[in-house]
DNA sequence: CATTCAAATGAACACCTGTTCATATGAAAG
DNA sequence: CTTTCATATGAACAGGTGTTCATTTGAATG
């Protein structure tokens, strides 16, 4: 009498299933987009390129607060920079950011009409 | 002397915004995404439906791991269940969450040929 | 109703993350 | 070269998160 089987199933999952190393990967890009506060400078920067202590004015933040955050969005390639004088603008470093919140945005405004 | 000066931007800007209660769903729902282990439930669950023990013997992780996330999923709306029998299905919710997934990978792809 | 199997739950713990505070870098201007 | 302003960085700390272990619930079966 053996336990509950699914080795068959279970092959044929496995096989369309990414790597690893790929999952992993999406699931770093997703966690970008997953704080408060990193979401709100991206929606900003999706409006304007905008200098740190603009974003940290508008998010009524401490400017080490955003300067940190904008380096792991940076890190993840989610921002770029770029210096003007002692100036440094950020903006959103492709349209795919943006896509990637519009998508999640819809999921929630269909959500709530259910 | 004053500061850099940047409230005729920012109050263009924070109009455009969505309000900080929509932000931090954003963010809340993107979290979901952002750890390895519900990123691979999900894409299993993208390929078939499938019963607990099942994912966690496919992905090597005791069941009582699998259990905790898939609560976190489905507080989440992300996945949904049914029982038949002793055995629960769990299923993705709906199509956006495979929508938002392949969004994300797509980003990593395109990032790659770069 | 006792047993068995699948799943859910709670407490505990280690690890990770975001903020703050203090300080450093770096460019322009005096 | 010193000062000033914008930004970056490092250490430290608090709160959050994911896993494990032990236990419980709940459905089917003898």
């Amino acid at each position: 009498m053996k336990k509950h089987d699914h080795t068959a199933l279970l092959s044929r999952v496995r096989e369309d299933l990414p790597t690893d190393d790929r999952l992993c990967d999406l699931a770093d890009l997703f966690r970008l987009f997953g704080d408060t506060t990193r979401m709100r400078i991206l929606y900003a920067l999706s409006e304007a390129e905008l200098c740190v202590c603009a974003i940290s004015e508008l998010l009524g933040m401490t400017q080490s607060a955003i300067s940190h955050q904008l380096k792991v969005l940076k890190d993840g390639d989610l921002v770029a920079c770029r210096r003007e004088g002692k100036t440094v603008y950020y903006f959103l470093a492709d349209d795919h950011v943006r896509r990637i919140i519009d998508q999640g945005y819809e999921h929630l405004t269909e959500e709530k009409e259910l």
